[in-house]
RNA sequence: UCUCGGGUCGUCCAAUGGCAGGACAGCGGCCUUUGGAGCCGUUAAUCGUGGUUCGAAUCCACGCCCGAGAGCCA
């Protein structure tokens, strides 16, 4: 997957993250660097809430002229795939991001942290527990109450050694012991109640195999980890602010480099969820097509949508960072993105429920080219021809029989200009015998109003849109909706609100025919309707179109009051 | 119940002891060969009570509300 970058460079908004750099830098903390990392852990497609996170670490790398490494958190063998691990890159990539050279994994420092837990040992700061899982819940105490120490926790440092490294060679089943720190378990923060470390677990790994039967935890891994490739600034999500104290001891137990984490809001959106656990049961209930669903926010999901990544990096910058939870009105995204797509989408004709259109005084079998701008806003894109004959389609939308005040398009009697090309004023409508249903609207045109000539100042109210019936090419268009009917899905009956409608699948569309060579991924802007994108699945002989987002629509809001 | 966080327009973000500002949404208007875009205008907020201060969203105290934490998940 390409870039899609071209930075618009807007100024950087400063947020409370940016200023403790700043003041790190004044103070001449790290020796003037800046390196941040994004750690993901490989069990999942990343999402629109860690694209908030990509922004924030690499934009601050790139802001400081410093660096950003890309890390898998990939502590445990039994949820991490490397499927995974290809489509976080991919993803980081086509947001505009690049780690170069620094990819790493946790797995790579397994033997350090290793070496780490040995010496910790040596000081008499961690020990091999015998405990079950089980007995370790029962003993690490509640919330009002202080846990209780481990039989295990005075053993020998040479009797832990020698436990620690049985441990390593496989001589115990999963489970059967645990190496943890020695803290206090009267802490109030359970994390401080005698931290397990490493756990036993007999399982491959993707990337190192078998050479492990021992796995460290998130809490001994990360910090360790952000020490050795040093880090500076080791930026998360609030929920791990809680963890910050057992980050700080095992560094300051080790002595090592000893980066500052430091915790942000993660975000959330109206109509949609984001959590993984969410995100994976749409996937696997079949309520969504793949992780790539474009009703998904997921990254792959907007992407297959016609989302661009610079609007989706204008809007972690527009959303800002900061430490209060929150949930982001939706509507803030979809504006970035209509930004983005009114300057660079071309603009082109399509009818999603035709009409069909006669032009009476329009000579049958004449075809005529008129030009038509591909993107008003901006110039450089030019303009193509599109044909024009005595018979075209409409959007059914465009025409009422009996129009309500205010209505500037098509119905009996009135006249409206077909975009680009002439004045039509409606002559009548052909019904269907049985059903009463109207299948063909008649009508003149005013062969002094073609589009572009001097029109002796004749204006009309209405502008529609229209294809020739003749020359138009065929495709499917699938419109989406909001995935949850509701702003906010959470809670335990999130499913009953998934939307409904969330897909339409309109079949036959009719299109101007330059459409009939493009390709997936290609964006467009239909006139009046919305913009579109050319699906990862189309093909020349069977278009599928996806609609990204519609334009905004205030005569909605009239038609609706 | 304990500990730690956090409370500013409808929704987000800012104001770092000195005129509460911006974005989105909303509303009104202008303009328009997209009822698009653009432009102009406008509504709307400091959780509460005390205190410190010439002056408090900001500092202090006490409340209230929300979130997180008892995985060998991250």
């Amino acid at each position: 997957m390409k870039a899609e970058s071209e930075n618009n460079n807007t100024a950087v908004r400063t947020n409370f993250i940016r200023e403790i750099i700043d003041e790190d830098l004044k103070n001449g903390k790290n020796a003037g660097r800046v390196h941040t990392r994004f750690p993901p852990e490989p069990n999942g497609y990343l999402h629109i809430g860690h694209a908030k996170s990509i922004c924030l670490n690499f934009g601050i790398a790139r802001d400081y002229k410093g660096f950003c490494n890309l890390r898998f958190d990939d502590t445990n063998p039994t949820k991490e795939e490397v499927e995974y691990v290809d489509s976080i890159m991919e993803d980081v990539r086509w947001l505009g991001f690049d780690w170069d050279d620094r990819l790493y994994y946790a797995s790579d420092y397994f033997e350090q942290l290793y070496e780490f837990a040995v010496k910790l040992i040596k000081k008499g700061k961690a020990f091999v527990c015998d405990l079950t899982a089980d007995q370790i819940r029962e003993t690490r105490g509640t919330l009002t109450e202080p846990g209780k120490d481990s039989p295990y926790r005075d053993r020998s440092v040479q009797e832990n050694l020698d436990l620690f490294e049985r441990m390593r060679k496989g001589e115990f089943p999963n489970g059967a012991r645990t190496l943890r720190a020695k803290i206090d378990m009267a802490s109030p923060n359970f994390n401080m109640r005698d931290p397990v470390m490493y756990r036993i677990l007999h399982a491959e790994h993707h990337r190192t195999g078998n050479k492990w039967c021992i796995y460290p935890t998130y809490d001994w891994a990360h910090g360790q980890s952000d020490s050795i490739e040093g880090i500076t600034h080791s930026i998360c999500t609030l929920e791990f602010e809680i963890h910050r104290p057992l980050y700080d001891w095992f560094l300051e137990e080790l002595e090592i480099h000893h980066p500052q984490q430091i915790e942000f809001a993660r975000l959330n959106l109206t109509y949609t969820v984001m959590s993984k656990r969410k995100l994976l049961q749409l996937v696997e209930e079949g309520h969504v097509s793949g992780w790539d669903d474009p009703r998904m926010p997921t990254i792959c999901g907007l992407r297959r949508r016609g989302y661009t990544s610079t609007a989706i990096r204008n809007f972690a910058d527009r959303i800002g960072v900061a430490k209060r939870e929150y949930t982001q009105d939706v509507t803030v995204l979809e504006d970035c993105l209509r930004d983005d797509l009114n300057k660079h989408a071309r603009r082109v004709m399509a009818v999603l429920r035709p009409l069909k259109l006669v032009v009476e005084n329009y000579p049958e079998g004449k075809t005529e080219e008129l030009d038509a701008v591909n993107n008003p806003e901006d110039p450089s894109l030019g303009s193509r021809k599109i044909p024009f004959s005595n018979v075209l389609y409409i959007e059914q939308d465009d025409f009422r029989e009996n129009p309500p005040k205010k209505y500037f398009r098509l119905s009996p009697g009135a006249e409206v200009r077909l975009r680009y090309a002439y004045i039509v004023k409606c002559t009548g409508v052909v019904k269907d015998k049985k059903t009463g249903e109207i299948i063909e609207v008649r009508c003149t045109y005013d062969p002094e109003t073609k589009s572009g000539s001097s029109q002796s100042g004749r204006k009309v109210k209405g502008t529609i849109h229209w294809v020739s019936a003749a020359h138009a090419v065929h495709a499917d268009v699938y419109l989406y909706d909001r995935l949850f009917s509701t702003e906010d899905p959470s809670g335990d009956n999130w499913k009953d609100l998934i939307n409904p409608k969330s897909l339409e699948i309109l079949k036959h569309c009719k299109l101007e025919p330059g459409l009939a060579m493009s390709k997936p991924g290609d964006r467009f802007q239909f006139e009046r309707l919305g913009y579109f994108c050319v699906d990862t699945d189309s093909k020349a002989e069977a278009l599928k179109f996806n609609r990204t987002v519609t334009l905004r629509d205030t005569w909605a809001k009239v038609d609706k009051s």
